[in-house]
DNA sequence: TCCAAATAGATGTATATACATCTATTTTCT
DNA sequence: AGAAAATAGATGTATATACATCTATTTGGA
């Protein structure tokens, strides 16, 4: 199962790399600057808790996307902390690369049908807490 | 989707990682070892398209394996041509986590539920097919 | 109060992943 | 046959990913 989730996320990564790649992001990228700027402003615990992603992963992606000016990293009150939000040319980046997204979002949906699109969302999610839990 | 099914996949891998490890393979190497003992041998390029995995992925992939003797390559008839096969330490490598597998396998399956684990099956193989055609 | 335990991230290291580009070889077309 | 096109992998480079371990800080007892 695993090695069947993997390939199928491979696959799917790729098209969606392909998709973005007009707009220099790829499709992690986009994703962690998505979930910033749903959550405004985060601890990079609590983004990894969102993503399912290790914290220590966080630091080396977060590093790319600073070094961009997309995100800032600023102290929180708790001095251990890293509280993240989207900088202003990391919302443009993100706001640009919208309709690109969109775009092979509704193709895939069109490719596997309503019905399938969304039991597999159900699924994927229910994957993900099932094991996080 | 994307981004829901690479963090099914992290969170995933994580887990069947966890479960590997005393065996000393991680997932992706599983899989491989996995796909050579059923193909008996392959070619670089085929192995890639089975897993729907990039060839110079591969090719990082099988160092690895090729260092810990668990795979031989081979030159074929077409000298472009790598041949991969199962050496016999990665034989005996690949059926000592055999059971492993197996338990964590079991583990996921009741924890979703057979009707889920087998509707995820199919969908993640139809993403794959849907993606890769 | 003060120290042990817990927590948040950073760093070292290893694997996973793919694209662009390169070399070697085979195929195809004239 | 001979050259152009296609194919199989290897290599350079960049990102993605996580674990073990480290430092800095906060929290929870005694």
């Amino acid at each position: 199962m695993c090695a069947n989730l993997r390939r199928a996320a491979r696959a799917l990564t790729q098209l969606y790399d392909e998709a973005l790649r007009p707009t220099g992001l790829r499709a992690t990228q986009f994703t962690v600057l998505q979930a910033l700027s749903l959550t405004r402003e985060v601890s990079q615990r609590r983004l990894g808790e969102i993503l399912a992603m290790d914290s220590t992963t966080l630091t080396r992606t977060l590093d790319i996307l600073i070094r961009h000016g997309w995100v800032a990293k600023r102290p929180g009150k708790d001095r251990r902390e890293r509280r993240l939000l989207l900088a202003k040319p990391g919302e443009i980046r993100f706001e640009s690369a919208l309709p690109y997204w969109q775009k092979v979002q509704a193709t895939v949906r069109a490719q596997l049908g309503n019905e399938r699109w969304d039991a597999f969302e159900s699924l994927t999610n229910e994957v993900t807490f099932a094991v996080t839990d």
